[in-house]
RNA sequence: GGACAGAUGGCAGAGCGGUUGAAUGCACCGGUCUUGAAAACCGGCAAGGGUUUAUAGCCCUUCCAGGGUUCGAAUCCCUGUCUGUCCGCCA
């Protein structure tokens, strides 16, 4: 959501903001609803105070038993006169609002000019120790050649119970997807400082709308018989945790964690990575979610990227940092990173983690406040999400990594063999 | 699912339909006292919006949400949401 006195003091800042995300120019039309909202509510409000004080003199006539008749009759004049104005101003009120929902973020500075993910800017790359992917391309497989060679990942089941983009696995790879969550989430929890949160997956409209999910892209979710929605990621509960909130300042910032499933529908992906479980309908994923003081909110974009990447350096899967350009930020976000881990069965680096600094536009959208020390007038929170990491994906990027061509099998990364019981390689 | 009870400021908790935006307590901020602190005492302390150069004044709105009754609603009526208690069902 967008703060109107911002687009009133800056409109073409605004509109340069909105073009950046291929929109046309909304100030002028913004404003023009926002100046008759305006100047009826003020006329409206004159109504109101001369009620008020008629109401008031009745009262009081009343009291010493003298005839009110007079004042009545005004106050049913005025109410007539209010009725249209206060109709009026719920119209260009809605209206307003309306257009103000589904209007993207603006961006920052440093988000590069570009039309889709061929225009992100690689900002770093990380390699473990040796410097290079340890299986040669043409050694490499794509994970569901592996997994389904190994017997342990099963589409076919799945699309008889579910349809096309679901899996289902079982065994030792089953046990690495649940190894991986559970190590995920004890580094975020252990070293990162995120507290563990066990969250609805089922939300209300509101909630959806406080993160912006809602209005614009209801197409992409899954909705229930009860008329809630599925989450489509932990960002969505987690954010909303503050939501017409003030919270106290002490509490900032606010790290919070959890492991869930995300549901998402995919409208319109039809025919994008069918093969394999990189694009699913259901997925498991340790998010994170941070909530600070304005002023906070660029260096924990920082942190909070470092902590995703954090797990891939565990798992020694190399990978890389790129900012996404402007055609490719999502709809809340001012600056978002997308970390990319390097799959060699694909021979690219694929998006695993992605990091949005959403400055204070969830914050409106929620009314999610603060009241900074000394001040009078509470102020926006800002919120950032990552992920920390896709656990499906992540899966997929041991599977290509650590693929044993020699037999098939892949070996258990060291720091998921603790949560694997010992099992030092998969094996059919 | 059935039957009750409730929803008020950061928290707790009052509130005959007419200076109640709301008593009181706690918390918080400022002051007096004190070598310092505590205690005690004094004062302040909701949010959003309009108007405005103004975070000054003035005005409007808000006591879960949405409707309604009334000249006037935190107070009465209806609907919804949520919470609690009891019963039923159940992993």
């Amino acid at each position: 959501m967008h703060d109107l006195r911002y687009i009133r003091e800056n409109p073409e800042n605004f509109d340069k903001a909105m073009a950046r995300r291929g929109l046309e120019s909304q100030s002028a039309s913004i404003l023009s609803l926002d100046e008759e909202r305006r100047a009826v509510q003020t006329k409206l409000q004159v109504l109101q105070a001369a009620r008020n004080e008629t109401s008031k003199k009745i009262g009081e006539i009343k009291k010493s038993g003298g005839d009110a008749q007079e004042a009545m009759d005004a106050v049913a004049a005025l109410k007539t006169e209010m009725g249209e104005l206060e109709e009026r101003e719920r119209e260009l009120s809605n209206s307003l609002n309306q257009r103000l929902a589904g209007l993207p973020n603006i961006m920052s500075d440093e988000v590069p000019d570009g039309a889709d993910e061929a225009d992100n800017v690689e900002v770093r790359k990380w390699m473990p120790e040796g410097g290079e992917p340890r299986i040669g391309k043409n050694a490499a497989k794509e994970h569901y050649e592996i997994g389904e060679a190994l017997g342990m990942m099963d589409f076919e089941t799945a699309a008889k119970l579910s349809g096309s983009r679901f899996v289902m696995l079982s065994g030792k790879i089953a046990r690495l997807e649940r190894a991986l969550a559970q190590f995920m989430l004890d580094t975020q929890t252990e070293e990162n400082g995120y507290t563990e949160v066990s969250t609805p997956l089922m939300v209300r409209d509101e909630t959806m709308y406080g993160t912006g999910q809602l209005p614009k892209f209801g197409e992409d979710l899954f909705k229930t018989t009860r008329g809630d929605w599925l989450i489509p990621t932990a960002e969505v509960p987690l954010t909303n945790i503050v939501a017409q909130e003030i919270v106290d300042e002490v509490t900032l910032p606010r790290r919070y964690t959890a492991f869930t499933p995300c549901f998402r529908s995919e409208a319109g992906s039809a025919g994008k990575d069918t093969r394999g479980m990189l694009r699913q309908h259901q997925f498991y994923k340790v998010e994170m979610v941070s909530v600070t003081k304005p002023e906070d909110s660029v260096a924990e974009h920082e942190r909070m990227t470092g902590c995703a990447e954090g797990i891939l350096q565990k798992l020694e899967l190399p990978y890389r940092v790129v900012t996404l350009c402007s055609g490719d930020t999502g709809f809340g976000a001012t600056k978002t990173y997308d970390i990319e881990v390097w799959l060699p069965g694909q021979d690219t680096y694929r998006e695993i983690s992605s990091c949005s600094n959403c400055g204070d536009f969830q914050a409106r959208r929620m009314n999610a406040r603060y009241k900074p020390e000394g001040e009078k007038k509470t102020q926006f929170l800002h919120t950032l999400n990552g992920s920390g990491l896709a656990v499906g994906r992540t899966l997929i990027a041991v599977l290509e990594n650590y693929y044993d061509p020699a037999d098939g099998g892949v070996f258990v990364p060291e720091v998921l063999k603790p949560y694997m019981g010992g099992v030092e390689k998969i094996v059919k």
